[in-house]
DNA sequence: AACTTGACAGCAG
DNA sequence: GCTGCTGCCAAGT
């Protein structure tokens, strides 16, 4: 039975739309807290995948970070590369870009800055 | 109730 | 620029 946190760490990370990706600070600022770490072990154990793709959460640091299963960063590249990701050596290509922010609170200027 | 661990982030060397 | 240590919050033992 999991806790509202992780749920709450499935819902943000469900938000993610295809062929982006974001970081677990991302993930910890968008609910309000520095747990980064705890959202990582909220991840790790969550039970939705595929419903929550938790391969589209990455390092800040640019790279893909770790993953399940004990394989490592290996099947989260993976999946990433089907998501249209390039992944180089465990970096990410183009992470800047890639990254996916949690919409703020309203848009006072809907132009997208 | 207390200590240890963890799919990280940030700062210092 | 890269490697290493400390700090953070939550969950598990």
């Amino acid at each position: 039975m999991p806790t509202p946190f992780q749920q709450a760490v499935w819902d943000a990370v469900r938000q993610i739309p295809r062929g982006r990706v974001t970081t677990y600070g991302e993930i910890a600022r968008h609910l309000g807290t520095g747990a980064v770490r705890a959202v990582g072990s909220a991840v790790a154990k969550n039970p939705h995948a595929p419903a929550v793709p938790c391969h589209r959460v990455v390092r800040s640091d640019g790279m893909a970070g770790q993953y399940s299963g004990g394989q490592g960063m290996a099947t989260k590249i993976a999946l990433l590369r089907e998501e249209g990701i390039e992944v180089h050596n465990g970096r990410i290509v183009a992470f800047e870009s890639a990254i996916w922010r949690y919409p703020s609170q309203s848009v006072t200027n809907p132009s997208g800055r």
